[in-house]
DNA sequence: AGTTATACCCGGACGC
DNA sequence: TGCGTCCGGGTATAAC
């Protein structure tokens, strides 16, 4: 599971291993099903420096000092793992990006999930995005308006990748928790005291999970002991007949579109 | 025409 | 170990 705080933490990870460091080789199993031509990529790749890594949305854009973007989009099960060539995972890493000794494997990518792109690029295919929900141009009247035409649930909304970026079925479930929302709850209903609540519920959450390290499955490399720290601070997500921490009443789950929505049917209310 | 709902894709996980 | 099956986020397509 990868959402926005799990790939805070990886990201912050990156950039603390490899800012200024150069990228010494890439490699890409199965290039044709990602649709890549490595070589032609290893002569923009190869002696660029990394000045940082940067998370937009589920995407990770390694930024080079040659004005090229490295990005990968981590959805599903995919994961970073940072480690030597003797310390590398289980599972096929469908790019190795190398660093003189240590390489950061990518594990679990679906295709069109790697690109190496130009600033303008970058921007253009952001530009079709939703926002990024810690985005500080977000303010809470953004944050409203881009909820405006909806008539969904909310929690369809937050899911809705052109809407907001980067929330899962676990955050969406516990910011709604957090806001005292049901996942059924109508966009239409919705008054602005409640989306104050939704606003406030998303930031607390998405920063008290990152300051957790996330609740990802797998530790980004050996020495890892912070990944995975907020699984046990789920207040409702995969907990069906659980009780509230809250009330302490069963946690329900509700199927919502063939997806799975877990709640307090006692604590969280339709508006 | 714009939104919402459904179908399908495809790595990984799991069971046999 | 390998195959079939299920899962679920993302996306394309259908329905409204």
């Amino acid at each position: 599971m990868l959402e926005l705080p799990e790939l805070d933490h990886v990201r912050g990870a990156l950039t603390n291993r490899f800012a200024g460091a150069p990228i010494t080789g890439i490699e890409v199993t199965n290039s044709k099903t990602f649709q890549v031509n490595v070589d032609e990529w290893r002569k923009d790749i190869v002696g660029a420096v990394v000045w940082f890594i940067e998370r937009r949305g589920k995407h990770l854009l390694f930024h080079l000092d040659n004005g090229k973007r490295l990005i990968l989009h981590l959805t599903q099960a995919a994961y970073l793992y940072i480690g030597s060539a003797e310390d590398a995972p289980d599972k096929t890493a469908q790019v190795q990006i190398k660093f003189g000794e240590r390489f950061v494997y990518a594990v679990g990518l679906r295709s069109e999930s790697i690109k190496l792109l130009s600033v303008r690029e970058v921007e253009e295919m952001f530009s079709e995005l939703g926002a990024d929900p810690l985005d500080k141009k977000l303010t809470l009247n953004r944050f409203i308006d881009r909820f405006a035409k909806k008539r969904s649930s909310i929690r369809q909304a937050l899911l809705d990748t052109s809407i907001l970026n980067a929330i899962g079925s676990a955050y969406a479930d516990e910011i709604l928790f957090r806001a005292g929302l049901l996942p059924d709850a109508k966009i239409p209903l919705l008054e602005k005291e409640t989306w104050e609540r939704l606003y406030e519920a998303m930031h607390n959450v998405l920063q008290e999970a990152i300051s957790y390290g996330g609740a990802g499955d797998y530790p980004f490399a050996a020495d890892d002991q912070l990944t995975g720290g907020y699984i046990s601070k789920f207040k409702v997500y995969n907990r069906e007949g659980e009780p509230c921490p809250t009330c302490g009443a069963a946690i329900l789950k509700l199927e919502q579109s063939g997806r799975k929505a877990y709640y307090c049917g006692t604590c969280q209310k339709d508006k």
